[in-house]
DNA sequence: CTTTTTTATTACAATTCTGTAATAATTGAA
DNA sequence: TTCAATTATTACAGAATTGTAATAAAAAAG
């Protein structure tokens, strides 16, 4: 379930837009507050932030620079103001949309969700389970160290974590690996390779918990 | 210059857009209607799109779902209508945002200038001049050939596109490379890495292009 | 012009990668 | 259980990678 942190201190809007979302799947957090907020946002983890841009104790537009600043979590300003210098303000301080009041449950739903969205597709990073790929840096991690994989396991363990869950017939597998590039490898090769991969990132490579044998068809990247 | 493709039927509201977009330093091409307006989009490159929702032509959401089909641009719709569906409608076909009608101008660029952000912070290509680094699969190319890069030169390539234009000195080249991992490794060896490179993705390694040369600083990739 | 510094190039062993083949283990079916 | 098919493992050469050293070339300084 996404959740969803909302600084507002209308009580009344809050309680609103809060039931609305729940009822949408979300789990919404209410913070009245900047000081509120900030400290569950530093505490919590949150899929996505609403907030309201005029707060009593603050600034919004000082909070969203913030939380620009800790992480890339989603904001959505909401806002009574019509004003465009407002809007703008905004943007500028990297919020990823801007709601203006009153707002409609079913775009605001239709907004968060697209907020989400663009934001899990900007991801650099592939994960299953304690195997991380930094796919913008070209580096891979088991429980934060680093594993030295060559170009083509490199190649084949992205194939599999960005298809998690997913079945990789052989067939799929070589294609993308080899006969793309036109050449041919044997039949045995990938089985090898499978177990080079599974010798580096599992902790069993007898036992494999990440690369799953599903016979008669290929393999599966799982996370569990 | 940002390129921008206004698919309007109103025609003096297109030439107050495209007047404003102007001078706000785009570029902007209009089609009056769906037929112009695909046959733009297939054939020019356009950074972002513009689309009214209610064509008389022909229905703006099967205009975005085919753009978006046909790759990632962005797409935000302009409408008059206050519509909740409609904007609801607009999303679920992958729209970037939707403003509704009268617009206001900075506004306007805000929300184009968010989604332009927004879209190349997801970018999984990395390119200059005729060499691209596709992440999400680990494959380099060189005018569409593929390009074998070793591990290591394939992280030293990453580290300078993702760094395009910026100097970038022997010393940071070498921890990103190699002190992360806890190694030490010769002063000239950098030197080998940037030649190997640029034999395999430099039309003249004798003079290169792409990598340049900093003298007493470090390297550099250039696009131009 | 000469010297010094910096960068480029070449060549070289040690290591790793890559694909194949042979053999072992496992699984599912007869 | 027995057999056949599939997958896993091991071992092995040829190729590529990796880091170093020696030398050459280029650029800046004196």
């Amino acid at each position: 379930m996404r959740s969803i942190l909302l600084i507002e201190d209308d009580d009344p809007l809050a309680k609103s837009i809060s039931g609305f979302l729940s009822g949408e799947g979300f789990k919404v957090t209410h913070a009245r507050g900047q000081t509120d907020g900030v400290k569950l946002f530093e505490t919590e983890n949150f899929d996505c932030v609403l907030l309201d841009i005029s707060l009593e104790d603050g600034n919004g537009l000082a909070i969203c620079a913030l939380i620009k600043s800790l992480g890339d979590t989603p904001v959505i300003f909401l806002t009574a103001s019509a004003d465009e210098t407002c809007t703008v303000a905004g943007f500028e301080v990297g919020a990823d949309d801007y709601i203006g009041k009153p707002f409609r449950p079913r775009e605001l739903v239709a907004r968060i969700k697209n907020a989400l969205r663009k934001h899990s597709g900007s991801q650099t990073t592939l994960k299953c389970a304690d195997v991380v790929i930094d796919t913008a840096r070209g580096v891979v991690t088991k429980n934060g160290e680093e594993v030295f994989l060559s170009a083509l396991e490199y190649r084949l363990l992205i194939l599999f974590f960005s298809n998690k869950g997913i079945l990789l017939t052989r067939e799929r597998i070589a294609d993308e690996l080899w006969t793309l590039s036109g050449e041919f490898v044997g039949d045995n090769t990938l089985n090898v390779y499978i177990k080079r991969l599974r010798d580096k990132i599992e902790d069993d490579a007898a036992e494999p918990k990440i690369l799953k044998t599903i016979r008669g068809m290929g393999y599966k990247a799982v996370d569990e």
